[in-house]
DNA sequence: ATTTTTGCAAATTGTTTGCATGCTC
DNA sequence: GAGCATGCAAACAATTTGCAAAAAT
């Protein structure tokens, strides 16, 4: 794991009077290997060695400061670094074979900012997540989608 | 509660073999008549001559028959009519006084066609929740900001 | 030395399952 | 009367709280 990424954390936290601990690098350090965001419940499996009520409280902290923040993934929300801590992006998801793809897209991040400065308001946070069929599910027929499932 | 969006709720329905029962009806006609999605407790809150089973299975049939859908809003995903039958739109939420601002911008939906496009999805949902301070908090000191939390 | 943080146990809250009774067709 | 739907009780899962021991400053 990256110096710089660490003591960012440790400067944010320091900020706060909170300092690092092994628990909270721990969970800092899963959540930037991770492929993408988790599940709490992912994070504690994959955490054995550390109590999951103090993952509990830390995700609450990490919250708490922006250095996560959560978004919506299929059924359930999901952990994310914050954008300090990984590049803004947004997620789309295949409802049919779970695949999650990174999104990128300058018109859309202008079309937010357009609606930001049309309404007048200070826009701090933004999610947009979006699901559908990939393009290797698109094309199969309505039974196989079926049997997938 | 209108005729129309009560028949096409139990078209809905009776197309897979259920039938419009009471706690249905009143599961539907409660998300109808409020002003924005609705969190799973807030709803069983509502319903008090339903037995919360009851509304916990509603609520996973409608979800299952695309009837509802589940947005993120501040910390809890929350549950809202589909499109059928609330026309399509998005939320802003402020994070100081709580107000959720119901959004519509012709740009945004046509940057997420265009993103469709190009990646070869099809995409068949979209959710984007923005959160910030609205118009009305957005010049409230720092001070004045903490003071109300 | 003082304050913060952790881990364990237990409480609380949220959600699902099993089953007998009541409804609907 | 058969099959679907409901309500109750109980199981299960997720999250929070209280508190004493350990770690950090």
């Amino acid at each position: 794991m990256s110096h710089e990424a660490r003591d960012k954390l440790r400067v944010i936290l320091g900020q706060k009077g909170y300092s690092l601990t092994k628990p909270r690098l721990k969970t800092f350090s899963l959540l930037q290997r991770a492929d993408g965001p988790q599940t709490t419940t992912e994070i504690i499996g994959q955490l054995r060695d550390i109590d999951k009520v103090s993952v509990y409280r830390t995700l609450n902290l990490f919250s708490e400061l922006g250095i996560t923040h959560r978004v919506w993934n299929g059924f359930k929300s999901k952990i994310d670094l914050s954008e300090e801590f990984s590049p803004h992006h947004h997620h789309f998801t295949c409802i049919n074979c779970g695949a999650v793809t990174v999104l990128k897209s300058d018109n859309l991040e202008a079309s937010l900012h357009e609606l930001e400065r049309d309404l007048g308001f200070n826009l701090r946070q933004h999610s947009v997540e979006l699901s559908g069929y990939c393009a290797n599910c698109k094309h199969l027929n309505a039974r196989d989608l079926y049997q997938l499932v």
